[in-house]
DNA sequence: CGAACTGCATTTTTT
DNA sequence: ATGCAGTTCG
């Protein structure tokens, strides 16, 4: 079966280039005999149909230090995709460690870096300078804001949020603003949606921005713009692999076919079953579909399971076995022995909390570390029970998926100065900053400053400067800007002089944000200050402020300090490619888990990625695994009956150990649920919510915003009239800079745009 | 311009 | 219950 010492399979032996290393294949050794099945199909497309617990990243890497060893490519023609900054990480570390090399400037990383790095080579071609700013989720809500007024969009009905939501999605699918089609387009508020898409666009492309769905989507237009570009990196990469295949959405899809379409060497690895991420623009259906997509394809199933107990594996086998629609797996495991899942049926949710919190304390004094427990929430307010429980037993524990430090406000706020510096068309950076600290920068010169950047289609940076010597923004308001726009100018020019994190510190000193945090008695200012100064010093690990930056766009990461020793509390998203020596499932009640909404609006499918969920959860324990419910929740203050999740009677029952108090549990009774009529939670809040939208009325279908055109061509002379300064006559004409002779006001210097002929 | 008030929703989340 | 966002009042 597996000789660790067949080393290499003569009819596989492919002709080694010069350099390849002479050593023995060492990093084979110890594969499973399907592992390397999957490690030695170099050629053509092959999905790896890798099951929970199965040695994945093993194989992947492996894989990729194959390819190497082998001679069939360099570094720079492998394309290794992963999710995650930390997927990405880690098997640059394995590989890294594998070929004995540091993985540095080689194609690993996620999709949204290696489309940055991609783009940043070709920006022209899609309408943008190498430098453009990467917008974060923050940004686009305010960007889309912006335009909510514009559009007359009832922000009731489409709160920003939601709106920036549904760009994203139309972005997941590949859709551009022209290809969003007539009927969905239209049935979004009237098809004002997508027509603020298409300003949303345009105005990306004025402020030289992209966001995140833009790095994949910008690629797609200029691989089909320039085809010789395409043709380029199809050479280049020979090899390509992705990671989480069940995870992409069409756009990655997209981006993969189009790069992997020349040779075909492409390899994903996913699990149909552990796909999570349909709300978020995943479609199954690609990992489904690979066969068709790509003809002759190779598909190996791992199913040996490495991680957990055989009754652990029966039951979350058992649970999923419910699904239908998978490529279907069977995993199994040559261990043997370890308990039964445990499910315990509890009456409250404290209840649960105290007996989850004793046993953890239990396993703990038994000498079981901390760190290998995990207790695993549907919804993040399920969390705070936990926690409170474990405070009172002074249990330490962590919650993983807090905040992050780059998305503090300080820190936020420092690094859109640093934008704003290193872009000056940043307009998003530019307004969080302009009056902070306050300056005397209010709506009214804001208003001035926007108006003429939007009719010149400008960035709010050269409007400023434009503006600077009319008079059209009150001499204070004028005067601070002009200092303010100094300053840039200063630091920019100290960019080239001193090293970034010296010129972070002098612009954050300059610009007076520091002293308005040392002036604060808030509570929170001095560990703010500590933040900034930490942020300081982060940057000294990279070579450019722009590599800085672009570090905090796209690894927007907690560093997750998993040495100590505590309890994890985190969400089943937040578990996925995890493990522990014990899980701890709470909450399994028809309602929260399968949560109401996702079956209201997920349907079956919603149903089954529940399903799906909850064996991601399962999977994750390596020996021991412990599900309850409750009988009773307090959800949002009000108490409600709750029923037993319909998952806890999918669990095979041979491999659980059931233990409930009187009545809470009745598994043979009628549908098994705890004698209410309706299934779910008993009150109103969890009946279905209605959700589609009011039908919609047609007095404004056709309304457009007015874009008044600037006229250019004034005349010395001319009789003009101006919103402010009201009617008078053109002295001296400076391009667009007039000299006006107001009736009333004097004589001013305006801008053109603000002024209409009489 | 800032503090207090009101209404409202409240799954999951990366990049 | 709770927090957040938008609005209104001093």
């Amino acid at each position: 079966m597996q000789d660790p010492f067949d080393l290499m399979d003569p009819s596989e032996d492919l002709p080694s280039t010069p350099t390849a290393p002479v050593r023995p294949a060492g990093y084979l050794d110890g594969l499973n005999e399907t592992q390397r099945e999957a490690v030695e199909a170099i050629d053509g497309p092959v999905l790896v149909l890798a099951g929970a617990g199965t040695g994945k990243t093993r194989v992947l890497t492996t894989r990729l230090a194959h390819i190497l060893m082998q001679g069939r490519a360099q570094p720079w023609q492998l394309l290794a995709v992963t999710f995650t900054n930390k997927a990405a990480r880690e098997m640059k570390e394995r590989v890294g460690s594998l070929v004995r090399a540091p993985v540095e400037g080689w194609w690993v990383g996620t999709f949204h870096a290696i489309g940055a790095r991609i783009l940043r080579y070709h920006a022209e071609a899609v309408g943008l300078n190498p430098n453009f700013t990467i917008l974060d989720a923050d940004d686009q809500v305010r960007l889309v804001k912006q335009y909510i007024d514009v559009h007359e969009i009832d922000d009731k009905r489409f709160p920003a949020r939601t709106i920036v939501g549904t760009i994203q999605r139309w972005k997941d699918r590949g859709l551009t603003p022209d290809k969003v089609t007539l009927n969905e387009g239209a049935d979004l508020a009237e098809g004002r949606i997508l027509n603020l898409y298409r300003d949303y666009q345009e105005r990306l492309q004025q402020v030289n921005a992209a966001d995140f769905g833009d790095l994949l989507l910008l690629c797609l237009e200029l691989f089909q713009k320039q085809p010789e570009v395409l043709q380029k990196y199809q050479q280049q990469f020979r090899f390509v692999m992705v990671d989480e295949y069940q995870d992409t959405n069409v756009a990655q899809y997209l981006w993969l076919r189009m790069l992997a379409q020349g040779h075909k060497n492409i390899c994903c690895v996913g699990d149909d079953d552990q796909s999570i991420y349909s709300w978020r623009g995943a479609e199954v259906g690609n990992i489904l579909r690979f066969e068709e997509d790509f003809p002759g394809a190779k598909v190996v199933r791992l199913e040996r399971n490495y991680r957990s107990t055989p009754h652990i594996l029966a039951a979350a086998s058992g649970l999923i076995a419910h699904n239908e629609g998978r490529l279907g797996k069977t995993l199994w495991t040559e261990e043997n022995g370890g308990d039964r899942v445990r499910v315990r049926g509890v009456w409250d949710g404290e209840e649960e909390a105290r007996i989850i919190g004793d046993e953890i304390e239990a396993l703990h004094g038994k000498g079981h570390a901390l760190n290998q427990m995990a207790v695993l929430v549907r919804a993040g307010f399920q969390m705070r029970e936990f926690e409170e429980r474990l405070i009172t037993l002074g249990v330490p524990y962590r919650v993983i998926g807090g905040p992050r430090f780059y998305e503090r406000q300080e820190i936020r706020d420092a690094i859109a100065y640093l934008r704003v510096v290193a872009q000056p068309d940043d307009d998003l950076a530019f307004e969080r900053i302009v009056n902070l600290p306050k300056r005397g920068i209010g709506d009214a010169t804001l208003q001035v400053v926007h108006g003429l950047a939007r009719s010149e289609r400008i960035s709010l940076t050269r409007a400023v400067a434009k503006l600077l010597d009319t008079d059209e923004i009150r001499p204070a308001a004028r005067k601070t800007l002009a200092d303010l726009s100094e300053d840039f100018s200063r630091w920019r020019g100290l960019m080239a002089m001193v090293p970034h994190a010296e010129l972070a510190e002098t612009v954050l000193d300059e610009s007076g944000y520091m002293m308005m945090w040392k002036a604060s008695k808030a509570p929170e200012a001095p560990g703010r200050l500590d933040n900034l100064k930490e942020m300081v010093v982060a940057m000294e690990d990279f070579d450019t402020l722009a590599a800085f930056l672009e570090h905090v766009s796209l690894v927007m990461e907690n560093e997750d300090s998993m040495v100590q020793d505590k309890v994890n509390l985190m969400t089943l998203h937040g578990a996925k490619g995890l493990e522990f020596e014990s899980v701890f499932l709470p909450g399994w009640e028809e309602g929260l888990f399968p949560h109401q909404r996702a079956l209201d609006d997920g349907g079956t499918g919603g149903l089954e990625e529940e399903r799906r969920l909850a064996y991601v959860g399962l999977t994750r324990a390596r020996h021991r695994a412990q599900v309850s419910f409750a009988a009773n929740r307090r959800i949002y203050g009000n108490w409600q009956s709750a029923t037993p999740s319909r998952f806890v009677d999918e669990l095979p029952q041979d491999n659980i150990e059931m233990e409930s108090a009187q009545g809470i549990y009745d598994r043979h009774i009628g549908s098994g649920f705890g004698g209410q009529g309706e299934g779910g939670f008993g009150g109103s809040r969890w009946q279905p919510r209605r959700r589609k939208q009011r039908a919609v009325t047609l007095e404004d279908t056709d309304w457009r915003t007015e874009v008044r055109e600037a006229k250019t061509d004034f005349s010395e002379g001319e009789r003009v009239f101006h919103m402010k300064f009201g009617y008078g006559r053109i002295t001296t004409i400076d391009g667009e800079k007039l000299e006006i002779d107001f009736e009333k006001a004097g004589t001013k210097k305006v801008m053109s745009s603000f002024v209409e002929p009489t």
